[in-house]
DNA sequence: CATAAATAGTTAACATGCAAACTATTGTTG
DNA sequence: CAACAATAGTTTGCATGTTAACTATTTATG
């Protein structure tokens, strides 16, 4: 049983991601970016190191070509700047532009509101139980996809 | 605060959303089928009264292209019949064939194993609890959603 | 060292979602 | 009843994600 519980979490998981993601495009329009453009972005302020694309691909858990579709974009639109390594020359090393230091306030702006929206009437308690619980479906998922040869990416790094 | 706890609330979303319409999409494959089909037969199944695509719009919460476009894969594979209401002419009732009665069994065994490894380790209180908060983070996005223009279909429909 | 395997990225083809604009039909209202 | 509004579906164009197959480079191994 249960069967319908998992199926609402389904349908909420589907809602919640919509929702943020049209949240982050409206929010991103004005500077002329998506919400891909806008994950990625959000990740290299943080980032104290030298970023390779093969790291955002890690810790982003996305597939390689929508990464670096991305990026391409994001390097077009004059926010980013990819210089091959020069000791693996495989290798791009991601560099934020000025332009992209520039309008970091008000994307991370943007990303905040959505987080505040969600965590809304929300306890830090529950906040917690919740990522446990989460966590746990989700490495159910992770584990069972890649024992099933589930093709592609699976993210077991833990 | 709480911001990173979000994060990995939205990842997490991310992860099983994915995780499972691959394993749902690796069950279907050998019946020609994608998720997004089978996401509507398995509804479909389960219906008692005439369907129209718009209550699909509305129980699945798609848009009305994302339906029309599936609804007429599953008719070139002989799965669903569209018949024009003959009492409303601008609306298309929707019926299974015997070829799409025939592989129930199968579409819905598909589905429920992707249930049962969701489930796996999780005990049913959590369950309820896990999804009490998530429809409150869900109803927190869309109330959002709906009060900015976020362009399109909200579910307000509660 | 030469060949085989692994790794970083790209490209191409496709799946699935959305919004906007359209057609056709039905309902409403002055 | 005529004109306008609402509703059901379709089409188009795009955003974002995936896998598979490719190139180029680096690492490993017989």
């Amino acid at each position: 049983m249960a069967e319908t519980g998992i199926k609402d979490i389904w349908n909420y998981a589907h809602n919640i991601i919509r929702s943020s993601r049209q949240m982050v495009n409206e929010g991103l329009r004005s500077l002329g970016l998506g919400s891909s453009e806008g994950n990625i972005l959000l990740h290299l302020f943080t980032q104290e190191h030298e970023v390779r694309q093969e790291d955002i691909v890690e810790d982003l858990d996305l597939s390689k070509p929508a990464v670096s579709r991305a990026l391409k974009s994001l390097e077009l639109k004059g926010f980013v700047k990819r210089n091959k390594d020069s000791s693996d020359r495989r290798a791009s090393r991601i560099l934020l532009t000025d332009k992209a230091v520039q309008i970091r306030p008000k994307v991370e702006s943007v990303y905040n509101e959505v987080y505040s929206i969600a965590a809304q009437g929300v306890s830090g308690e529950e906040v917690a139980f919740f990522i446990n619980l989460f966590s746990r479906v989700s490495d159910n998922f992770s584990q069972a996809c890649s024992a099933m040869k589930c093709t592609g990416r699976q993210n077991n790094d833990q």
